[in-house]
DNA sequence: TATATATGAAAGTCAAAGATAGTCAAAATC
DNA sequence: GATTTTGACTATCTTTGACTTTCATATATA
């Protein structure tokens, strides 16, 4: 069965593609709208909008209270680039590692092939092997030598 | 009796084959069709999907997860790194990966960037903290799951 | 009038319950 | 001896709901 979470999540974007980066939603009523509990959107704007994928949220409770969504705008993909790689950490899981790539790869700072090597490069499936504080410690090291790569 | 690992990989292949190269299932409900435990479906994948064979596979868990299965296309330029991934060892140096990589890049087979991305993430300077000889095992996992990649 | 208080209308938090998939090693089979 | 089958245990992701916080406005009070 579908993910109610994914649907959301598309739906906020196609509503954020039409209003040209910014929408403002009231939570109750799409909760409503897709019959689901008000915190669910929460679950869906703390884990699908987030900083690391380039969204900017703020909200106001009481009356008239809403919530905002901004999609933050990249225009030089180098700086982009290297701005993520700086604030990097040393350490990163698979999951945040596709999130990045992902990302990436909505903003067209990369190719779709490329994403696919970054992942490929980043997974489990490859560093399972290694135990785990140091496999993502490697993992993070491998993705930020790639893309410092590709800022040559 | 046929052996269930056997049939269940059979029916993946033909799941596949109707579905032009990626299906995505369910393991439990696998698991229940086929009246064994929902680990056997990971030993099937384990053992028969794997990127040797050409297969390129992803997952995710909770509510409506599920197993991404790719095949990867065996037909034009892939094919000749496709025969190059088979016949690679478990095992790579760095100077070998590069002498490969770079083979691609001339053959036209990868681009200069990809090139750069794939010598990235084979690197002693990444794997370096890596004994020996756990290091190159590692190596040849992430090339062969890189190039496996592109001709998915 | 100016300020304090009450009320209702949002949104936020957090943890439990539910739904999947992954791991690993023992047991069974070939 | 190697491969396959099983199952107990673990990890991860999603859904749900009870409870909390914040804000705007209406109402009461000095």
């Amino acid at each position: 069965m579908a993910r109610m979470s994914d649907i959301i999540e598309e739906f906020i974007k196609q509503l954020i593609n039409e209003t040209d980066g910014v929408i403002e939603i009231q939570r109750n009523e799409l909760a409503s709208y897709f019959k689901c509990v008000p915190s669910q959107i929460n679950y869906v704007i703390d884990t699908r909008f987030t900083t690391e994928r380039g969204y900017y949220v703020e909200s106001r409770r009481g009356g008239g209270g809403h919530i905002r969504i901004k999609r933050v705008n990249v225009d030089r993909p180098g700086n982009y680039l290297m701005h993520i790689v700086s604030s990097m950490g040393d350490s990163i899981s698979q999951q945040s590692a596709e999130v990045f790539i992902n990302n990436f790869v909505d903003y067209e700072v990369i190719s779709e092939r490329e994403g696919l090597l970054l992942k490929a490069a980043t997974s489990d499936k490859v560093l399972g092997g290694i135990g785990i504080p140091d496999r993502d410690i490697i993992r993070a090291s491998i993705l930020k030598n790639m893309l410092t790569a590709l800022l040559v």
